[in-house]
DNA sequence: GTCAGTGCAAAGCTTTTGCAGCGCG
DNA sequence: CGCGCTGCAAAAGCTTTGCACTGAC
């Protein structure tokens, strides 16, 4: 089962309707191993003739953000980069951060781990915790 | 020798000239702990009194950020956050990201390790490498 | 005295919000 | 066939840029 369908799905069974604007979001989400800014999206869209209005953009990028469907980041210039969620966990990462937490005496709420390569342009990121 | 006059100091020596704003600036990021938005530095030296065009701070930032003098961070909401520089370092978790990042076969270039706590409001990170 | 630094105002972005109409379930 | 979803347009921020003036060196 493809993230794509797993993600319509997972809208279905929260009790949301996957109207135009949803499906063809996560369409373009689905393809692709970048992540991508909305006005990219929209973009993206808007060259295969699909008019999908960015408001609407961004309103499905948010529920499925909200929804932990898809991450949200924002990689400076202010604009944010959506893509699909796929984390890693590392029990031996883990430990080193919480010892750094202690150290630190600082009351962590919660961490990111954000590495930078491969794709220059976008910076693709992953995220683990 | 506070941060303060260590900043003054050093963009001296770069050959910058130290008008009012780029003191101004310097001075209120060099109290508090927690970093800042640029409207809330604005903001603050409103309060005081000391009036700063925002574009100014903005450029303050900027050559700030540039001669490696403070950390721009984008926390999300559209707004960069800009606080003192004052990383960590830890060999373990050093050990544990490069591993990381052999085992996800990514061509990684840079990280950064963001540890979210502390102020609930402006969620007061701390970066390490 | 010169030229970098500054302030103001306007423009350029991304993102949010209000509202009327459409269409999914 | 009702209410959620969508698109459009306007508004709200943050950030950048152009330009004339000021003040640091």
């Amino acid at each position: 089962m493809s993230w794509e369908d797993k993600t319509i799905e997972s809208l279905r069974e929260s009790g949301y309707r996957t109207g135009a604007a949803r499906r063809a979001v996560v369409s373009v989400l689905a393809r692709g191993d970048c992540c991508r800014t909305v006005p990219e999206i929209a973009a993206e869209l808007r060259a295969e003739g699909r008019e999908v209005g960015i408001a609407s953009v961004y309103r499905v990028v948010d529920l499925l953000a909200e929804q932990n469907l898809v991450q949200k980041l924002d990689l400076g210039h202010g604009r944010a980069h959506c893509g699909r969620v796929e984390p890693f966990a590392d029990d031996e990462l883990e430990a080193a951060l919480r010892r750094v937490e202690r150290d630190t005496g600082f009351a962590v709420a919660s961490h990111d781990v954000l590495l930078r390569g491969a794709c220059d342009d976008c910076r693709d990121p992953s995220l683990g915790s």
